[in-house]
DNA sequence: CGGCTCTCGTTACCATCGGAAACCACGTAT
DNA sequence: ATACGTGGTTTCCGATGGTAACGAGAGCCG
């Protein structure tokens, strides 16, 4: 009888990772995150930040992330009216995570191409 | 004439945050690396670890994970066979990100519930 | 005055992806 | 003999993302 059940290893406690998750989560959500986290940018500039997203996916992504309070728009009154998007405080708690990430993708960087 | 071109500000420099999202990007990805953070697991136990996942994309997910180096699939000879899966090196530097993610986490669930 | 550009999107269409449920082969327990 | 647990695969369908075209409104250029 060999390793039949191991009903010992139950599954981890109730999970903080789909509270966050939940606000993180979606395709291109860290990018546009990252590229928020200092300060505001427009529609165009997150564009220009994130080549490979798509209009319909970004406008997707900022009124979802909106409407769960990560970040606000802001209309100018000007000509052309402009966009402005910015991360609110919750936005802001966000941001430990998206530095983490991207702490560890330089320190792959810096390991695939070495001195 | 009101804001019309910002070509001052430039885009963020050449993105750390691509290589890391390449590993952990795709559905469920973080999850499971936590789950698999403090110790080897089995196909059966990840599923209870991660009770929305579905067998097929946990199925993907492990395949992808292990092409990419991130983790690594071993077959133990019993009866009826089980199969681990583990991280390996580089998927122990991705934690850190994981961790991170599950801190924010932890500490929104706090907030959504005081004391 | 006519057309081009810039703003921030929307729309239609299609390919891919994820979710749900059924199924499978093998071996063991009852 | 029957049922169950192992680690998946298969099928079908709805949701998601990519591509490309179009849109209104204002400014600029010749």
């Amino acid at each position: 009888m060999v390793l039949r059940m191991r009903t010992k290893v139950k599954a981890l406690p109730g999970c903080p990772m789909s509270r966050c998750m939940a606000l993180l989560g979606g395709c291109w959500t860290p990018e546009v995150l990252w590229s928020l986290s200092d300060g505001p940018r427009r529609f165009s500039e997150l564009r220009r930040d994130i080549p490979a997203i798509s209009a319909k996916v970004l406008t997707g992504r900022l009124r979802d992330l909106e409407e769960r309070g990560v970040l606000a728009r802001h209309v100018m009154p000007t000509s052309p009216p402009t966009v402005e998007y910015e991360l609110t405080s919750l936005g802001q708690e966000l941001l430990p995570a998206i530095r983490s990430i991207v702490e560890v993708g330089s320190r792959l960087l810096l390991r695939d191409s070495p001195a």
